[in-house]
DNA sequence: GATCGCCGAGAGAGCGCTCTCTCGTGTTGG
DNA sequence: CCAACACGAGAGAGCGCTCTCTCGGCGATC
């Protein structure tokens, strides 16, 4: 490596000067950077030599400039509106465990296919507006949106742009736009199911906020399931998704329900609260309480009980989500088809 | 809006559009969309309508060819080469609330800039190329590099551009980036004093793993504060900076030193493992063993006892990152200026 | 009243690349 | 042996934008 291949203060390398420095023509050191199979291996020798010696790397802005197409999409996350006060300084949303596996299964399939991912949050008019001033200048090739509050008008607006994108989850408004999610109420059944073959009939569920598509549905499975087992009694508490929610959601519903023998918690980071509380009032688990959560996060393992719980597929529904990004932005016209994961249990101890 | 400007498809609206519908020309309306002062109000009004009436947004890869700028950054996480074999889909990294705490603190900043982020992970030599190739194409204007094991190449590699980068804590050999980092040895010597001061005198440590960096000075700084203290006998084992690993670690330390009264843990999540071991094994805690961890991370708060640990305040070294990024991308000649955060203990009931 | 200077706007040259079109060469068939 | 054809390579026209340079018009100066 020459001192001159360090200095990027220097002039960047060209096309031209690759096909200065091999005695061809710009167009066929394109062709030959760009794999074209009309190339004289001779010539395809040269030029890559020529590559080599001079370190040229394609410049992205160029090439972006004429084939319309930039190789990256966007990541955009969705939150609801910041309060004014005391707000963490950005959305909680990334540090769950749950966005970390789904940002890895969608680099699983868009590192081989080269595309980059640029993150974006969106949590306010400003930011939104940004966001789709940001998409129709073209600067990303699709959208991969995770938007969970039902009153979230993003979808929608995306939607609308015409341009190739991804929901994460089901939208609470049919929306055109392909999704991809688990069945939420086919969860929430195993969830009951294994509780009842338990032997437990007073059973209670924490759910997730009821404005979000995804908590509403855990919740109605859940009565649902109960009702096909003849159980007409539903307690529920709702919590925000939050350990501490959890934990606080657990004490309310225990203090109208003390005879509880069964919950369904609708997350693992949820259940992990609700274990405390339980805990605390001095129940034995499972044998006083038995809990199945959902999720199945790197954490339930490590819950003490360790927890039953419903597993979604995370990692594979959000590489679904990338394939079918990908396909879309390759053919627009397709229709939009969505896809619905199916849950399974897995057992622990907790239930 | 009208249904032109929701049809993507017809002929984007360029710079001429807009000169045309204005009545001026390209130059002006790239005065106006680029706030130039020199422009008569009355044609700035008139470009500015002509603007929002045919809904223009400006091409970045056509102001990026020219400009040479492209307002955007990569955030890099570079792991250990992936094990063959049963390995998870992709690197750990981002389901750890830690990361998801610095991502963040960058957005915060990189935001009102105005500057988006690429997120990328490089864990072998084809993505390590893979990346350094797309900072050359001059894809992103620097990087944040979140790289720990003390091995890897890339921080050199990445200095050798001369590309602007900062680094997220101190690398294991000098490089030539500014980095971000807490101050290490104070953290664990802040521990220590807390269990010596609560009485503790057998005191041992659950380390990480001693190939990164972080984990030695955490290490290191355990060892120097007992010798401070007159102890000399400093017991330790290596765990990976995950709960279960934190757990196993403890089971050993715990067999060849029963004796133990108080643990220094190196990270919050290896404290849950640890809390979880030291309860199994029959120890009341904070009594019979008392435990402080390391991070302050959103866990320690839900421990069960609630764990007294050493607070890193992430999000603000991660927003200080963004700026010292953004200040060398201004002004790259500058020197590089690193900065050590001072650690700060959380008093809760593990000790 | 002529000259100078200044300010605001337009003209036009690229930025680095892709891609179509054209042309020259080598190959095949009649 | 020549026409028809295939194929590989070069020429050149942009992609949409920024920015320098130039120029027209105006007020100030002598």
């Amino acid at each position: 490596m020459t001192a001159e291949a360090l200095r990027p203060a220097a002039r960047p390398v060209t096309l031209e000067d690759v096909a200065r420095t091999a005695g061809v023509s710009r167009a066929t050191v394109s062709r030959v950077v760009n794999g074209a199979p009309t190339v004289d291996p001779v010539l395809r020798r040269k030029v890559e030599e020529a590559v080599e010696a001079t370190g040229y790397v394609p410049n992205q802005a160029a090439r972006s400039l004429v084939t319309q197409r930039t190789d990256s999409i966007a990541l955009v996350v969705s939150e609801q509106e910041r309060r004014p006060v005391a707000a963490p300084l950005v959305g909680r949303m990334f540090t769950d465990p749950h966005f970390g596996r789904v940002v890895g299964g969608l680099l699983d399939v868009l590192r081989p296919a080269g595309v980059q991912m640029v993150l974006m949050l969106v949590d306010d008019d400003t930011s939104r507006r940004q966001f789709l001033s940001y998409l129709r200048q073209g600067h990303v090739d699709g959208t991969v949106l995770v938007s969970s509050h039902a009153s979230d008008p993003l979808p929608r607006l995306l939607a609308e742009t015409g341009l190739p994108a991804v929901l994460a989850g089901r939208p609470a408004r049919t929306v055109p736009l392909p999704y991809v999610e688990v069945d939420q109420r086919a969860g929430a059944r195993m969830a009951v199911d294994r509780l009842v073959s338990e032997g437990r009939r007073r059973i209670g569920t924490i759910a997730g906020p009821q404005d979000m598509p995804a908590a509403q549905e855990r919740l109605e499975g859940f009565r649902d399931a109960l009702a096909a087992h003849g159980i007409t009694d539903a307690p529920w508490a709702e919590a925000d998704f939050t350990r501490a929610g959890g934990a606080e959601a657990t004490r309310r519903l225990l203090s109208e329900h003390p005879d509880l023998d069964g919950v369904f918690v609708a997350s693992d980071l949820m259940a992990q609260g609700a274990l405390q509380t339980l805990l605390r009032a001095g129940r034995r688990l499972p044998q006083d309480v038995a809990v199945v959560g959902f999720d199945d996060s790197e954490a339930a393992g490590a819950c003490e009980p360790a927890l039953t719980t419903v597993r979604q597929p995370v990692e594979e529904m959000a590489a679904e989500m990338a394939r079918l990004l990908l396909g879309r932005i390759k053919r627009p016209e397709g229709s939009p088809l969505s896809m619905v994961f199916r849950p399974t249990l897995v057992e622990r101890a907790s239930a």
